[in-house]
This record gives structure tokens, sequence and C-alpha cells, in this order.
DNA sequence: TTGAAAGCGCTAACAC
DNA sequence: GTGTTAGCGCTTTCAA
């Protein structure tokens, strides 16, 4: 393994110097050609520097922490640690991906975090939701992801929930709808408030009259699947917004069982919250991708810039989702979907 | 933050005492009472090690990378993820998880852990295949999950292909399907074979002649649909022993149109590859859980193992598999798979 | 049974 | 412009 002092032998010059010039921290105070040859030899040699050394020194890591639940068990959780992954690999910074399943899980995580000194902690929720940060995490550079923080204290990035309700319902109405069923979760589930309020928005700017014949708010069980049969035979809707992809599910099977073609027959948007659509191949169903590699990737620019205070405006977060194409009932696509920023309210 | 000289001076013994203390080191080199003291005085400064300064002393880092393409896009790799780190930290490893899902990614990703000096690699693919090692990595303890070394150089923990054919047509048999279908991938998948040779061990062991007509190897595209259809109306099998959850599907979305029932008209085996039907609460499919977290967990301790020459024996691999309720074809129920350990050439 | 001292690779204050 | 020096927190001889 190549050190400083190689180099520094190697090229004649002391360590600091070397360190100086390696860092780039040597702009006016290192001859210019000391510089090339030290980071000629440095390349010679196939140096690579050693962040634990740099770490012990300065106090600093470049090491987040990643601490969320069903990191592991949930599908959707993956886009987010990708994207951050991606934006701390972009900005220096390693990611320390920790369980936090549950509470003893949680303990030993952030426990893991405080003994190899991360800088900073993304706090990520399987979906947006109330949210307490445990209080072990409050002294760090913390931003949450996907979730929000029930006091307030801490800045966050999630799904912009009432631009998917409006933008969803907004196409099924291009596309010709105009009986649209709503197919959504408990009033307790988060994100049910902004999708629901985006949907009447959506109604409203179309001039179509809400009818509340046409809301089905149903738990993920056995009930689910008769309360949307009942739907589809007492108001026979054109479209469906559905709350996530299990709902959607109950829509798929029970236009099937009417020998109906989704697509074609009816239109159906569901927010693939769990990825399921995207990876089955299903090709008739209109999915809104919660964009989750975003969230991930903005968050993390975010924790670094809360951490340096600022990062170079030349990093722009990379464009994952497609455009959209041409609207029409009968195609399905993709829907980007916004994400929003809620500052901290101590920031 | 609490240090090994802290504690020294709060004691009144030196650095090196507290050293051998604290790292269990102790035994007839130091005195009980001193010992204890400085267990004391630690317990009660709140000390934690500074692992990053014990590397830079011993060369080790404790941590092992964890490479993996679609670590993040897809979700069953969770599983192995969760199972490798759960094992990590019971064996007092972090894991770093990176992603290889091209080559640039890869390379990067490989830079990344020799930077941070790891002390082994978990080479993970999304399923298992015939896999080539980076160059980059093959001078580290290695071991690979859900893979297999096209060379043979590497140990790797895989699912059971072969039980898991047999079992899951067994299972079929013994709930009283007669006219079995196949609903394979093409010869290309590494996972084929053994599958497929399982099906027809399990129809021999029956008594059931096998039927080639009963089998389709499809795709994962539109042409897979019309496939399964045909065979629907041609052969009308009575039981489906299915690749994959994509391909449980076709035969799932088939059923539905005919008005047949899964687990009432019809049984319906699928490997649940992805993880779908576990997440979408399909109430009727019998489900093969491949058994990622056991796979990492394994993996891990294998990997250990070959780092420090032996894992304790009292580290046994937690149960997570439910046992199999009984045999009924309109129950449905989760199948547990196998895993086998392919030791290295080299080994 | 304990302590002094060297050093892992690096950074940064300070001298020259 | 460049080099000297003092550590970051820890492990590990070696001497006492």
């Amino acid at each position: 393994m190549t050190t400083m002092k190689d180099i520094a032998t190697a090229t004649g010059v002391s360590i600091s110097t070397v360190s100086l010039v390696l860092n780039g921290r040597d702009a006016g105070r290192v001859n210019r050609l000391t510089a090339a040859q030290v980071r000629d030899t440095a390349q010679r040699l196939g140096y690579i520097s050693n962040p634990l050394a740099r770490s012990l020194r300065t106090g600093r890591t470049r090491i987040l922490g990643f601490v969320s639940e069903h990191i592991a068990t949930t599908p959707f959780a993956g886009g987010i640690i990708l994207g951050a992954q991606e934006a701390a690999i972009a900005l220096g910074y390693m990611l320390l991906t920790v369980n936090a399943d549950n509470q003893r899980a949680e303990a030993d995580s952030i426990a893991m975090l405080a003994r190899y000194g991360v800088d900073g902690v993304l706090y990520a929720k399987m979906s947006n939701q109330y949210t307490d940060v445990p209080q072990a995490l409050v002294d760090y550079p913390l931003v949450l992801v996907d979730a929000t923080d029930k006091q307030g204290r801490f800045s966050s990035i999630e799904p912009d929930e009432f631009t998917i309700g409006l933008d969803a319902t907004a196409r099924l109405i291009a596309a010709g709808c105009r009986r649209i069923a709503y197919i959504g979760a408990p009033d307790t589930t988060f994100a049910q408030h902004g999708r629901f309020a985006g949907y009447r928005q959506a109604l409203d700017n179309g001039n179509i009259q809400f009818d509340d014949r046409l809301v089905v708010n149903v738990d993920d069980d056995e009930t689910a699947l008769r309360a949307v049969s009942d739907l589809f035979d007492r108001e026979h809707p054109d479209g469906f917004f559905c709350f996530n992809d299990a709902r959607a599910w109950y829509v798929y099977e029970c236009a099937a069982r009417r020998g109906l073609i989704i697509g074609k027959d009816v239109s159906v948007i569901g927010v693939d919250n769990h990825q399921i659509f995207a990876q089955t191949l299903i090709p008739r169903l209109t999915t809104v991708e919660l964009p989750h590699y975003e969230m991930g990737y903005w968050a993390t620019m975010k924790l670094v810039s809360l951490i340096e205070g600022g990062v170079p405006d030349t990093l722009v977060m990379p464009q994952t989702t497609t455009p959209l194409p041409p609207l029409d009932a009968t195609v399905p696509a993709q829907i980007h979907c916004a994400l929003i920023e809620k500052a901290s309210v101590r920031a």
C-alpha cells in the first residue's frame, strides 16, 4: 500500500507538501513544478488515500448514516438508498446503511453509527408519515426522507402527495373519464389526505361534480376486494385512481373477472408504492412512480449542505424519469411525481 | 467523547492496561481488581471504542463489503442484505453495501471498498447465475451469494434449485394434482435447469408420466401470456409450477379470465422471486419463498470464518421460516426452500 | 503485573 | 514555498 510518506521520499519532498498537493490546497503555496511531480509519483505509485487515517486526524469521517426500517424487506426503500448512495459518492461521502426494523435494531444501529462517527444521518420511513426522530439522533445533522418530523425540528424530503392526486386524476379526466373512482386508504394514513385533496381539486378543475359514492377508503385486507367489487357493480366507474399498488390490484382483479380490459374499457392509475407493477411488466396499468431515487438523492445533498454549509451548484440531480407520453386512455404510462421539501422549523 | 486515555487517568493506570482490559486480553496479565476498576470507569464514562483508530493500528477494519447489482432496485436483494447485516453485527463487523448496477458503478464501488480497506467481500447477484468475479476482487476473501463462480475459485451460497422444483411439484401431487404444468424460463436461465430437473424427479417419484406438452418455457414479455393461455385451453392442467412470480402472474390472470379460482379449481405454486406475492396479500397462491435472509446470513458467517479461520459454533442461523402447514390443494402456504453451499475449488 | 514508547497514515500549526 | 513537529485513539512490543 502506498502512503504519502512513500510519495514524499520518492519525490524528494516532505509529507506536508504531499498532503497539501494531494488535497488540492496547494494554490499559491506549493511550486507548480513540485506539485506536478508529486501528483505524478502519486499516480505512478497508485496511491489511494486512507480515509480512516484522515478521519482520525480531522474528526470528520465523511460517512453518512442511512437509518431505515424495512431497509431490506421492502423493495421501494431501495430506490431511496440508491439515490442516496450515488449522491453521497458524488459528494465524496460513504453511506452506512443500517436497519431499524424494531426498537432493538434501531438502538443497535444508532450505536453503530456513533462508533463510526458518522457526520450526519438520513432517517427514512417506508411511506410518508409523521415520525418521531429517536432522541439519540437529534444531535446529528439529520434529514428525513419520505417522512415528516412530528415536531418540525428537521427538514424532510417527501413526495408531493397533493400533486400526485391532482396529476393522476387530471390525467384520467384528460383521457376522457367522467366517473372517476377514488380507491383510498384509511384516514390514519398520512398520504391519504394530500392525495384525496388532489383528486378533488382535479375534479373541480375539470368541472366534474364530486360524488362520494365513488370513494372507498379500504384497508389492505380481504374486505377490500368486496368493497371495490361493490363499487364496480354499483357505480360503473370509467376511471380509477388507486392509492397504491395493492389497491390497484383489487381493481385489476375485479376488472378481469368482469371481462374488462384495463386501458381499454376502464382506465386505472395507481401509485406504484411497492414498485410491484414496474416489476411484473403488467402492460396496461398506468402508474405513478414515487420518486424514490430522487428523494434519496435530494435528501443526501440537503444533508451534506447542512454539514458543510452549501454544496456546489454544479451538482444537479440526474434526471431518471421519462417525460410524459401523450395522453390517451388506452396508453399506459408512468407519471412523474414531484417532490417537496419541508424546511425544518429550526433551520 | 471518552477515550482510553480518559479512562486511564481517571482510574490511575496506564493506557496500555486499559487497552488490555477493554479488549479482554487481561487474563492473568492484569490484576483482577485493577481490571474491574478499569471496566467500571469505562462504564461510568460511557466509553465507546473508536474502530477507526483501532483499524489504523491493526490494519484490519472489521468492515465487509457487500457488492451487488440491483442492490436497491429489486426488492429481494433486501432479504440478503438484512441477513448479511445481522450476521455481520453479531460477529462484530460492519457491512458496507455498494452498488454494482453497471461497469462504472462496480468499478467505483470496488475502489471505495479498497479505500476503506474492507476485510472481505460478499458478491451477490440478483438471481442465481454463473458469475465472473471482477479481477479487482480476487485478492479479497470472498463469498458469492445467490450466484455460482464460473471458474470455481470462490465458495458460494445459493438456493437449492433442484429441491425447489422437487418440493413444489411433490406438494402439488400430494394435493391431488395429476396434470401439472411447468411454466419455466428460457434455458439460458441458470436456475431453470435445477428446478426443471426437480419437477421431473417429483413426477417420477409420484409415478406420473412426464408430458412435454405441459411444459412452456417463456420469456418475461407479452408472448408469455399467450403461451400460458394456450396451454390452459389445450391441456387443462390442474396444477402449475411456476418458475417465478412473474410467470405465476400469467397463470393467475388466465385463471381469472376463465372464472377459475386458484387454490380451488387449480393449484398454483410459484417461486416468489421478487417477493411480490408476499407483499400484495394475494391470499390464494402457494409460494416458494427463496431464503434470501438465510443466504445473506450464512454467506456472511462463511466469509468471516474465511477471514478469521473459524467462527464460534454458538452462532447459529436464526430460524425465519415457518414450518410447512398441512398439505391441501385449497390451502395456500409457503414452502421453505433449502440452501446449498458450493465449496470453492481452491478452498 | 504494569508502564513507557513507538507508530499506524494523515493533517495542520508553525517555523524557516 | 517547504519542512518540522505534534498529535488524532489505539495496539503492541519491550522493559521494568
